[in-house]
DNA sequence: ACGCGTTAGTTTATACTTAAACCAATGCCC
DNA sequence: GGGCATTGGTTTAAGTATAAACTAACGCGT
């Protein structure tokens, strides 16, 4: 009935006793599949990206602006990586980008008005899309997995010695 | 004492009722934070990637070969992502690319024993990462995580009624 | 055999991503 | 103040990803 799925490949070649490999065969799975939908969402509805969502986040949530540096650091990404998409960014008039004049090598990079109105409206997208998705779990099942998932974080992170 | 996350900052802002976005939140940690050591392995190991390794899977699973089109459609990607993979992979001596002669548009891709060769030894060790990554939780919990995130999907992909 | 819609894949344009090389400014240390 | 390591960012090269335009082959109906 549904698409064939390389995963489904997959499960049925895994042994009935690979637990953990099971649990991130459906993190893959729930995570790509709600990700899919605010990817295609984002693209249709303003012509925009998570990744450009995601600066315009910092940026809106930090009051004095952000260095490509602080940036890099927040998301996690390359500061190459920060380079090009703050470059559209401003080049769409969505953030602004002024050189330091303590330092000369840093750039300070602010929202503009209209980012920050693009934001407002991508994050209660966001979060109504991500209500809808989940809508189908009860507040106690979405608690549930909330814990399981940060307590397996934070397992991962701090590896058993 | 962490580096500064993005996510935290978000977390700082949301309401305490934001039920589903922190659930997603914490979903999107999780699968980050393994998907990049996977990552990073493969890369440094074997100078590949997860798009390669899915690619392999995909073939050294199915026993007589695929086109194309039905690798986009396993691996839920555009075709054109498939065409670059499939002739890098083949660049490097891992798969074959053989013209259907029963249909000429269509193509035929096998896995070629070097390839199986590396497959098996990159798909051994994901299993080990997984294993590794996860081992600071219990099977009773690893099991819970998995039906709490097979629900949602579930849940995700059939919405409400 | 001709036309024509459908299908399989490739190409193109653009964006996102990394690692590594690079550039420029800073700040130290003597 | 001259040299030099460090730091902040950009550039480059390559891979991954999409959508959309395109090409070639098929197959069907007449």
């Amino acid at each position: 009935m549904t698409r064939p799925y390389l995963f489904d490949l997959i499960l049925d070649h895994l042994p009935e006793a690979a637990h953990r490999r099971r649990a991130w065969l459906a993190l893959l799975r729930c995570f790509t599949r709600i990700e899919r939908e605010l990817m295609q969402h984002f693209a249709q509805e303003y012509n925009s990206s998570l990744p450009r969502y995601d600066v315009l986040t910092a940026l809106a949530l930090s009051d004095n602006g952000l260095t490509m540096g602080d940036l890099a650091t927040l998301l996690r990404v390359s500061k190459g990586n920060i380079t090009g998409v703050v470059r559209r960014l401003k080049e769409d008039g969505l953030v602004r980008k002024v050189t330091s004049r303590k330092d000369r090598r840093v750039q300070s990079v602010t929202i503009s008005p209209e980012g920050r109105r693009l934001w407002k409206r991508m994050h209660d997208d966001y979060d109504r899309l991500i209500s809808e998705l989940l809508a189908g779990r009860s507040d106690g099942q979405v608690q549930s997995l909330t814990r399981a998932l940060e307590r397996t974080l934070a397992a991962v992170n701090k590896p058993n010695d």
